[in-house]
RNA sequence: GGAGAGAUGGCUGAGUGGUCGAAAGCGCUCCCCUGCUAAGGGAGUAAGGGUUAAAAGCCCUUCGAGGGUUCGAAUCCCUCUCUCUCCGCCA
């Protein structure tokens, strides 16, 4: 969220900000009911502070002795006027907070402008891409050949969108979350969590999921639905939500590893085939939560931490700063990662790396507490994967792979398959 | 699933209809005292919002959330969320 102190001071440069993602906010209509929000509240609370008044003096009389009758009267009809003032002030605030919760993220003056993804701005490139002496098979191919990749099997149990794994390619994903949860926490200094896969609404609502885009997520029946995490960022940064933080108790760096689950709802007809685009996907996530002057180091630091995983994989990448119309909605500025994918010949997003500055902190009240003023203000939190570990999957299978379809298992990761040089056939 | 108890400021914890934004303690800030340290004494210390150019001041809201009763609600009633205890079931 914006601040709304901001919206109000401000509006016509918040629109001109937000105009650069395509965003068109009506700083006219918005500063109009905020006018009228103006009006009813001051209205309102004249009534409170006569009602409040009146209802001590009419204590004080009591406490006396005296004859209260005549107080009752004078407020007779104070009742009716303060309810009509007070819900026509609910309505207009309701109307004002749906506004703010729609509205995405300031951008960070840094994002390059652009419209979409053929915009986003090269920032380097790590390796180069890796060549082959005959012809580069699939992740599909190459999966479905070694006997251990089933989209058929999937799509029985679950429908489209599902895969099955088995023996060591499944055994390959587990060694490449363990890899990398080990680097995070060993060289990086993250603290592991193991955290909940189903939310409430008020946690998503505090990341920025909702209400804008419950269409990608999937949820349970009931009064009180669940919903499923879309993403380890959910959970993991509402770990801080309602919280005071002293100043020496920031920053703070967390990782995760979940499955994440996404309706891909809108998605239709775009990586239908193989692995790249699922329901269901393993995600080691990264989480920063710093006062406010330091997200942009924090950023650079994050974006580095993935970078780690993927250097140590030695599989060929690339950082993509976003451009102005491709960045998240929460998000002030990004950096995707995308790696080498031989089979499809070019680079694929495999992490994205966010700074939400006081976006996110804003819904969740996630405070500290400033040691010069001795106030409260609102910390920053980022996000960022560290890195998906189904694309990471791909990445390893396409980028290592052998002229009969066997896959040579990096360095990194032969203590994680007990030793395993190769994987093939069995 | 059944029965019960709770949710109060940065933290612990009093408060069961009126002058309570809320005792006390802890923590924190400032000051004093003590030749170090430990300890002691005093004062201050919730957040969000409105009014303002800004501040001061004044005012409003907030005691888990939302409704209700009342002239008046932390306190009474209803619904929801969460926490804890006991029973049952269970990986």
């Amino acid at each position: 969220m914006i601040d709304p102190k901001l919206l109000r001071q401000s509006a016509a440069d918040v629109a001109t900000n937000l105009a650069r993602r395509g965003y068109v906010f009506d700083a006219d209509a918005y500063l109009a009911l905020d006018e009228q929000r103006k009006s009813l509240q001051v209205e309102t609370q004249r009534l409170q502070s006569e009602r409040n008044s009146s209802a001590k003096s009419i204590g004080m009389a009591k406490a006396k002795g005296d004859d209260i009758a005549p107080l009752l009267a004078a407020v007779e009809d104070l009742g009716t006027q303060l309810a009509t003032s007070e819900s026509a002030l609910q309505d207009v605030q309701a109307k004002l907070t749906d506004i703010e919760l729609d509205l995405p993220n300031l951008l960070d003056d840094s994002v390059p402008d652009g419209k979409d993804e053929n915009d986003n701005v090269e920032v380097r490139t790590w390796g180069n891409a890796t060549s082959f002496s005959f012809d580069v098979r699939d992740h599909i191919d190459l999966g479905e050949g070694l006997g251990m990749l089933d989209f058929d099997a999937a799509s029985g149990i679950s429908g489209s969108r599902f895969l099955v794994m088995t023996g060591a390619l499944a055994r390959l994903q587990r060694a490449l979350i363990q890899f990398m949860l080990d680097v995070h926490t060993e060289e990086h200094g993250y603290k592991e969590t193991y955290v909940p896969y189903l939310v409430h609404a008020h946690a998503l609502v505090g990341t920025g999921q909702l209400p804008k885009f419950e269409e990608d997520l999937f949820k349970t029946d009931g009064d009180t639905p669940f919903y499923l995490i879309p993403t380890a960022e959910v959970p993991v940064t509402n770990l801080v939500r309602d919280t005071m933080l002293e100043a020496d108790q920031l920053p703070q760096r967390y990782t995760a590893h979940t499955p994440c689950f996404r309706s891909e709802a809108g998605s239709y007809g775009r990586d239908t085939r193989g692995m790249v685009r699922q329901h269901q996907f393993e995600k080691v996530e990264l989480v920063h939560f710093v006062a406010a002057d330091e997200s942009m180091a924090a950023l650079e630091t994050l974006t580095g931490h993935a970078e780690v995983i993927l250097q140590k994989l030695e599989l060929p990448y690339r950082v993509v700063a976003l451009c102005a119309g491709d960045v998240g909605f929460g998000a002030a500025k990004t950096y995707d990662l995308e790696v080498w994918l031989p089979g499809q010949n070019k680079y694929r997003e495999i992490s994205s790396c966010s700074n939400y500055n006081d976006f996110q902190a804003r819904r969740m009240r996630a405070r500290r507490r400033n040691p010069d003023t001795g106030k409260p203000e609102l910390i920053h939190t980022l996000n960022g994967s560290g890195v998906a570990a189904g694309r990471a999957l791909i990445a390893v299978m396409e980028n290592y792979q052998n002229e009969d379809g066997s896959i040579r298992v990096p360095a990194v990761l032969k203590p994680y398959m007990a030793g395993a040089e190769v994987i093939a056939r069995a």
